[in-house]
DNA sequence: GAAGATTGAGTGTTCAATCTTT
DNA sequence: AAAGATTGAACACTCAATCTTC
């Protein structure tokens, strides 16, 4: 009795990625169907929720870094961290944080103030304006959120998250990346 | 007899995303808790693997924009398309495209000619140059891929790649997005 | 000398305006 | 007009150099 391959298709229709990925195969059989649609499909579905939240957000006129400047803020103990503290959460580099911290300032939602501690670090405080218009924001994301998943079984979701967060431990680990 | 909420923590120890949502829910008992997980590990994860493919890819100098155009090319028929359907590809602007072609161009690695039966339309086509080019790259980035999903089972890689089609499939009809 | 933040040059994107062809 | 590609201005990033403080 010869057991015949499946090539673990679920009952969900082929897309555009499933084609892209067959083109490779047939040129490389040898290739790992599994890994690259996933790679693929990471990235994609990553790409269309970025978009979405961003077009939510665009309407009441923020960007993306904004909100995730004023939200890690937000988070912290006192609304206050340091300019490092908030250049590595964000994953970028320190001329970005100082070129986004300035535009922050010109709107009033936060201020910079020297550590007296060391007064080689500057102290991000989230003022009261910047408190109230991260709570407008992370309002408006919950709803672009909810609405990107509408129709996406719970079971689905769950499963998702928990089967990221194991895939999220291990590349950490194979990376040795600190994001 | 009352139930008691677990809040469907596998067993995998908590992250740095669990803590951040842990705190919006102190804030807001109406959070949903699974979807502000997913969201911000879908983006973690999505980021993590694009900056790994990045630094494979730098180590024999290349940019990921460059790796996706000249392997769209290699799948096309004729190893040819117009820029407009490399832009709808690509996911960036008319402006966008033009710079990379001409880029490319430089290198060698694609030719532009006017479409003789639309003289609107540009016509890329890959080098021999470029299509030898596009064979390193994808295998420097297959063997990228392996390293990141290293010693995750292959139960849950197969799993997460079923459900996020699921998610990508609903995704699209609730964006109306084209990517 | 090392660490934290700022500055400036270089890069690559978007957006709007333009040019050509249909 | 409308569609496809190009151009240039504005913007935001990275990277390297600098300045201050430890």
């Amino acid at each position: 009795v010869s057991a015949v391959v499946i090539h673990s298709q679920p009952a969900v229709p082929a897309d555009r990625i499933d084609d892209v990925v067959e083109f490779w195969r047939r040129e490389n059989p040898e290739l790992d169907v599994t890994l690259k649609c996933l790679g693929m499909r990471l990235r994609t579905v990553a790409h269309l929720f970025e978009r979405e939240i961003r077009q939510e957000l665009a309407a009441i006129d923020v960007e993306i870094w904004e909100f995730e400047m004023l939200l890690s803020l937000r988070r912290a103990p006192d609304l206050q961290r340091t300019a490092g503290e908030l250049l590595r959460e964000a994953n970028v580099t320190s001329g970005a944080i100082t070129n986004r911290l300035s535009r922050l300032e010109d709107h009033g939602w936060v201020r910079r103030d020297v550590d007296p501690s060391d007064r080689r670090q500057v102290l991000v405080t989230l003022t009261e304006a910047g408190r109230i218009r991260a709570d407008e924001l992370m309002t408006t994301k919950n709803h672009a959120e909810e609405k990107f998943y509408a129709g996406v079984p719970r079971a689905t979701l769950t499963r998702l998250g928990d089967d990221l967060r194991t895939l999220l431990l291990a590349a950490r680990a194979n990376t040795s990346a600190d994001g």
